[in-house]
RNA sequence: GGGCAAUUAGCUCAGUUGGUUAGAGCACUACCUUGACAUGGUAGGGGUCACUGGUUCGAGUCCAGUAUUGCCCACCA
């Protein structure tokens, strides 16, 4: 017996370890059919399960169900990133909490402690995942970091630098003085600033060149917040259009102080509106003067120290100066010098250390890059061809425009956890730089060819040094889709499993993650790595700001999971997610969910019990789709709800099929939720009862089976959705053996053409009992607006339209009267007139007795007031019909529609008229 | 500043290629503790679809403009 109470987390706590330990996750290109393949999005091995982690993984796991349950050879690939900064953070943490640097350990005995972390650790995540009952094959869990990613790695860098499409050079990355280290740009906070805004001239070359205390003349007026960079200027720029200054563009000007003569250029990046609309460009020492150094050819002269002093390219006058200390002694310079012109205040952005808050400074230095315009440019047609999808298309868009203006990546870091850059730089006996560099996938190869290089087979190890950087977190994961089936090996599983078929996240990644993944794909694979590129929304608060932690607005999954269960949030972030756009998320969401399963356990409950008193009554007759042909026979004596039922029931298989196909994961859970609820509990549960109140066995016995067979195909089109509850209860109700899960069970289909010819599944029977509850639900209507309690029976009076439906309505007379509370139903043809004195019409078809029930005066107020509603409409039904224009080109059907709908008003206004007169 | 979206009931959102009197959930109101379910049932109220124009027999849906909001990128020398 099934207890009253669904119990989530006992259904749970059994399920999921019985899909894991059974194989029911597991899939293998041996077992043939069509392949269906989904990488995750690895998510950070420090990371916890968050609501962005829910949605996204609810979707993948809701179409990989529902591909396994078609017979898919379905294969889920779980995993985690090594994530290098973050996760070296966190070790780095921890250290400091024994009083200790990474330093302290040194290089090795660090990594080997983050690995340490890693195992005691690294499992947090994963084992999240698992309560939210992904059906992930763990049995292939990868890290980005195991030993096959990097070997991929490895091999992917020796290639691409065989290629000459990695390289190194110069690059600017944000620099704290005080730490001695490189950050991201997520490490450097930026904080309003208010300061000085010096304007400086820059006399043109070849101008009459004043003397100190002098103005110039000739000059151009650059306006700058950092006057100690000058000595490392390299150009000045203006904007192209700006018209001021086009006559200056390709002269040269005087460095102040220095002396240097530098080139005025033009470029996009100035704002003709900001400051003079002249710029001085320092390419070694603010990122977008280096991105414009860059495009202009031009030098880049680094003028500090690593600590923020300056150094000797500063001028021998500034060499050995603080920043802020130079910053006075130039300013003063150039007020000494005549090139001052005056300063002004500004308020800014600074950007400060995370750690330490001393100011960040952009510092040059030597990094891998990876070029990128040769691997785009097949990722760019991979999705103009269409044969790799966005879906929603519009994310194309974003796509291409940052695939066509793509600037090659910068793939080193100066971390110590990830993959070392597989380069080796020789060194001579003494231990100076020999200056050659020996590319390969491991050392013992890059001794090889240092050997073969010098000509000295006696070369040892010892000789060669590793790059001490390591390479973008993002340079493992853009293998993932391929790297997690064994490339560089030619396994199997590659063959089979490659491409994958949907890719599923979230908006914000799809520059890091998509698009390399895209262009990796491409060039390693030779195809792209996924069919489809399914990007949704993110989850917001419910105040629809970001979610975080600090500010105390977030869910968490794993709460949500305790006090609704997983199924509820599952079914919730279905259903409240569009791909479209952010979803906003409150607690109150999840009842939906939880309200849901509460309902199908309950209506289970109904058929078990009822089963009860059916003798030999077995579900387990009804597992296959098939069984209620055999269990009805070759001429059933079906009723209409039941063929309504059965109807409804191939419309929702065929609903689910269509949405699921289309990404419309939304629609899915509606179609079903509707299904279920409205259609099997509130109509055809409620009919049912009737039939088993009657008492004939025969009768009972096929609603019986109709829901049974019904209800297990609505419980595994539930499923993808909400795989513990419907799995608890297929087990409960006796569908499936101990050994079988619903998760293999076949997704249902809607009935085949014999069984619709057998069953006299009909769209005529299907709109009578669409008619029929409506006219129960104006009767309930009926009941409702006039008080009429409910024990007091009442009588209606329908009017059929001719004797064929009437004769219909005659048969149906036990459930209308159920349905209905009446004591007796009166079918009459024609649309009738009034039945009696004193009752009320509505919809002209149901009549009740209304004696000493009725407000007279306010009755009249009600139906005039219905009249003139509809007069109103009447005259809106006839302007369209007179309208010549209308029926000659509206389609016939909507012509039609509108002609019914003439004869339908005036029969309700006449009513409705008489109706009046009755009132008055 | 560049790019991409959004604006429909009190709230969160659906509304497929333009076509009956625009839907759902939550919230709200009334009645119902009925033998599956009060995590429920029945019924009800609530919308000039942001605004202005245009195309069309017909616009929530297509086009242009305006307003507001959000996101991504670049962030101001």
């Amino acid at each position: 017996m099934m207890d009253k109470r669904y119990d989530a987390k006992a259904a749970e706590a059994q399920w999921y370890p019985f899909w894991e330990n059974n194989g029911f996750f597991g899939a293998s290109p041996d077992d043939g059919g069509k392949p269906y393949s989904v990488v995750i999005p690895p998510p950070n091995v420090t990371g916890i399960l968050h609501m962005g982690h829910a949605l996204n993984q609810t979707i993948q796991d809701v179409l990989v169900r529902w591909h396994r349950m078609r017979g898919d050879n379905t294969l889920w690939i779980p995993g985690t990133d090594h994530a290098g900064i973050a996760t070296q953070n966190v070790v780095e943490k921890a250290l400091r909490k024994e009083g200790k640097r990474r330093q302290d350990l040194g290089r090795e005995k660090f990594v080997e402690r983050v690995w340490e972390w890693k195992k005691q650790y690294g499992g947090t995540i994963v084992h999240q995942q698992r309560k939210l009952g992904n059906s992930t094959d763990w049995s292939r869990e990868r890290f980005t970091f195991d030993e096959g990613c990097s070997r991929a790695v490895a091999r992917v860098f020796t290639q691409l630098y065989d290629e000459g499409l990695v390289y190194k050079g110069n690059y600017i990355v944000n620099w704290c003085p005080r730490c001695g280290t490189a950050l991201a740009n997520d490490e450097v906070e930026h904080e309003p600033n208010h300061g000085g805004f010096w304007y400086v001239r820059y006399p043109v070359a070849g101008s009459a060149k004043g003397v100190a205390g002098e103005s110039y003349k000739d000059y151009v007026m650059v306006a700058t917040t950092r006057p100690e960079t000058l000595p490392g200027d390299t150009a000045v720029a203006v904007n192209p259009k700006d018209d001021r200054y086009a006559h200056l563009v390709g002269k040269t000007v005087i460095l102040p102080l220095a002396g240097r003569e530098i080139p005025v250029i033009s470029d996009d990046y100035v704002d003709r509106e900001f400051g003079t609309g002249i710029v001085k460009i320092t390419p070694a020492h603010d990122p977008n003067d280096f991105l414009v150094g860059k495009r202009h050819g031009l030098a880049e002269i680094n003028i500090m120290t690593d600590d923020a002093h300056m150094n000797e390219l500063a001028g021998a006058k500034y060499c050995g100066m603080d920043r802020w200390e130079c910053r006075k002694a130039i300013v003063a310079d150039l007020e000494a010098g005549g090139y001052l012109d005056h300063i002004e205040e500004i308020d800014n952005q600074v950007g400060h250390c995370y750690r330490c808050h001393e100011t960040v400074e952009s510092r040059l230095s030597k990094q891998w890059f990876v070029k990128m315009a040769p691997l785009a440019k097949p990722a760019i047609e991979a999705v103009k061809s269409g044969e790799t999808r966005f879906v929603p298309e519009r994310w194309s868009k974003v796509y291409f425009n940052w695939m066509e203006n793509i600037q090659d990546w910068c793939i080193s870091r100066q971390l110590w956890w990830g993959h070392r850059i597989p380069a080796y730089m020789l060194k001579n006996p003494g231990g100076a730089d020999d200056g050659r560099m020996f590319v390969a996938e491991t050392p013992e190869a890059a001794l090889e060819k240092a050997r073969k290089a010098t000509g000295n087979p006696a070369l040892q190890m010892e000789a060669l040094e590793q790059d001490p950087d390591v390479l973008d977190t993002w340079f493992s994961s853009w293998l993932w889709p391929f790297s997690t089936l064994g490339w560089p090996e030619k396994t199997k599983d590659l063959e089979y499993y490659y491409p994958t078929c949907d890719l599923v996240t979230a908006q914000d990644i799809i520059f890091f993650w998509v698009a390399r993944m895209m262009m990796a794909g491409m060039h390693f694979m030779g195809r792209p790595p996924f069919k489809n590129i399914v990007i949704h929304g993110i989850v917001r608060a419910a105040d629809g700001s970001k979610m975080s932690k600090s500010k105390g607005n977030s869910l968490d999954p794993l709460e949500l999971v305790e006090a609704y269960s997983a199924d509820a949030l599952r079914f919730s972030m279905a259903l409240i997610t569009s791909l479209d756009c952010d979803t906003k998320v409150n607690k109150e969401k999840f009842e939906i969910g939880r309200n849901f399963a509460t309902k199908i356990w309950n209506a289970a409950r109904f058929m078990e019990m009822n089963a009860g008193k059916s003798e030999g009554f077995s579900f387990r007759a009804f597992r296959a789709d098939s069984a209620l042909a055999e269990a009805l026979g070759p001429d059933p004596a079906l009723s209409a709800d039941d063929r309504h039922l059965l109807m409804a029931a191939d419309r929702a298989c065929e609903a689910m099929d269509a949405h699921l196909s289309r990404y419309r994961i939304q629609d899915g859970a509606l179609a079903v939720y509707d299904f279920f609820w409205t259609q099997i509990c509130d109509w055809y549960v409620e009919y049912a009862k009737d039939v088993f109140n009657a008492g004939d066995a025969a009768r009972s016995r096929t609603v019986l089976s109709v829901l049974a067979s019904v209800y297990w195909r609505a419980l595994r089109l539930l499923h993808p959705y909400m795989p513990f509850v419907t799995e608890e209860i297929a087990h409960k109700l006796g569908y499936l053996s101990a050994a079988e899960s619903i998760m293999r069970a076949p997704f249902p289909r809607a009935s085949g053409e014999a069984e619709k010819a057998a069953w006299k599944l009909s769209e005529d029977a299907f709109a009578y009992v669409e008619a029929k509850r409506e006219m129960i639900t104006a009767g309930r209507a009926l009941r409702a607006e006039y008080r009429v309690p409910p024990s007091r029976a009442v009588a209606f009076e329908i009017a059929a339209a001719d004797e064929a439906a009437a004769e219909r309505l005659r048969a149906d007379e036990g459930s209308l009267k159920s349905a209905l509370r009446a004591e007796s139903i009166a079918v009459s043809c024609g649309g009738g007139e009034l039945a009696m004195p004193g009752t009320l019409v509505k919809l002209g078809t149901i009549y009740m007795p209304l004696d000493g029930l009725v407000d007279k005066a306010a009755e009249l107020k009600r139906v005039t007031a219905e009249l003139e509603k509809a007069r109103g409409f009447l005259k809106g039904v006839r302007a369209k019909l007179a309208n010549d224009n209308f029926t000659a080109h509206a389609p016939a059907a909507i012509v039609d529609d509108q002609r019914r709908k003439e004869t339908e008003l005036s029969a309700q206004i006449a009513k409705l008229e008489k109706l009046a007169k009755l009132f008055a």
